[in-house]
DNA sequence: GCAAAAAAAGACCAATCAGTTTATTTTTGT
DNA sequence: ACAAAAATAAACTGATTGGTCTTTTTTTGC
């Protein structure tokens, strides 16, 4: 690994953190040189090298940073539930992850993707699409959990797999949202309640 | 009414608009002085008069600001349901109404709780409290709602009504977040299938 | 180990930030 | 209608914004 990968990684890691906590405009490029130790040739030197001027090198950075953050939540979820078999116990082990860890997010500040798509504005474009893709990602591996469990007869055949990916992300996130408010688990927790049974229904014969 | 107070509103009004579509840090002095056609010293003028300094007077502006967004919005929802006697209709009142809005809601930008929490920073008491004052009140309309269905015995007295609330309102927020995030309100009426369904369950004799 | 190339430091830039001040206009109470 | 008071305009402040540029240092490929 060359040395400016290892910078450029640097620099991703620490301003993630910087944007998730204080958002895209509240997060300066002094706060990002401060927080990872570089100067301004630090910094610029690393990013806008491949588009054609450095105009929107802030933005660069913080697209970067919104993927990695996302990385690094589903890092800790998948590392959680990838022993699982159980589709529908899978499931309520994300739902368990995140009743353990809503006041204690992987990146601090809380949910990447509801940070981020409350905060960018119409023109940052660019932000806004990477939020949708993460979403994509999320509700696809949701909907083929769901799949792979109607496959095994673990979940019911009547199962709209990407309408219950909705609900089932939703849910959480109005939960985070309220546990962040509230700087309490409990509306979270309830949350939790009402989506364990939702779970619950996914199985057969019931 | 005196002209200042005229003034004073006006700029509580169009600042809302722009605090709720832009954020706190997006949001700028010249923005507020642009949307309301007023210069520095009509800005200035009009708020900060009854602190020692006028250090802080944007902040003052954003509270002022949110409190009127959040007026604005329980205004139109109280319009739609106070002619409804039946708590379980009222309910779900409170439901369609966001089902008809979420893409063109009271105060563009969205819902001002959602928007105000997440990009308040943490030396912004004056907001976080100011947000957390607004969901009590939220919870507490709904929570006495319940209390006067089971009064009536058109609720199941099993019910926790704070809890209730609780999870009404976060699954609301959930579908907004969505429903904003994908610019359709399809995630929205996932979600509010849901919350319906969970409605019906507040009924007796089920 | 050395020259070429890459990376980083830091001075610098114009623009913008929130806020202040003074001069002028408008509103107010009589 | 008029004087006192309130409200507003607009020039100004110093700090900070994102970004540029030149110089120095460090890394890289041989």
């Amino acid at each position: 690994m060359k040395k400016s990968e290892k910078t450029r990684q640097l620099i991703i890691e620490k301003s993630a953190v910087l944007f998730n906590q204080k958002g895209y405009w509240g997060t300066s490029m002094d706060d990002i040189m401060r927080a990872t130790g570089l100067s301004k040739g630090g910094i610029y030197g690393n990013f806008g090298k491949n588009s054609q001027d450095k105009k929107g090198v802030k933005e660069e950075i913080a697209v970067a940073a919104f993927r990695h953050a996302v990385e690094v939540v589903t890092e800790e979820i998948r590392r959680r539930t990838m022993v699982i078999d159980n589709p529908v116990d899978k499931l309520k082990a994300v739902v368990y992850f995140y009743k353990e860890r809503v006041l204690m997010p992987p990146v601090e500040g809380g949910c990447p993707i509801m940070n981020t798509s409350i905060e960018a504005d119409d023109n940052q474009e660019a932000l806004q699409e990477e939020v949708n893709k993460a979403l994509d990602i999320w509700e696809h591996v949701i909907a083929r959990v769901l799949q792979k469990g109607k496959d095994k007869g673990l979940v019911r055949q009547d199962i709209n797999e990407a309408h219950f990916a909705t609900v089932f992300i939703g849910t959480l996130e109005g939960g985070i949202l309220l546990a962040r408010i509230r700087k309490s688990a409990l509306p979270f927790n309830l949350m939790a309640e009402q989506l364990l049974s939702l779970i619950e229904t996914l199985k057969p014969n019931g």
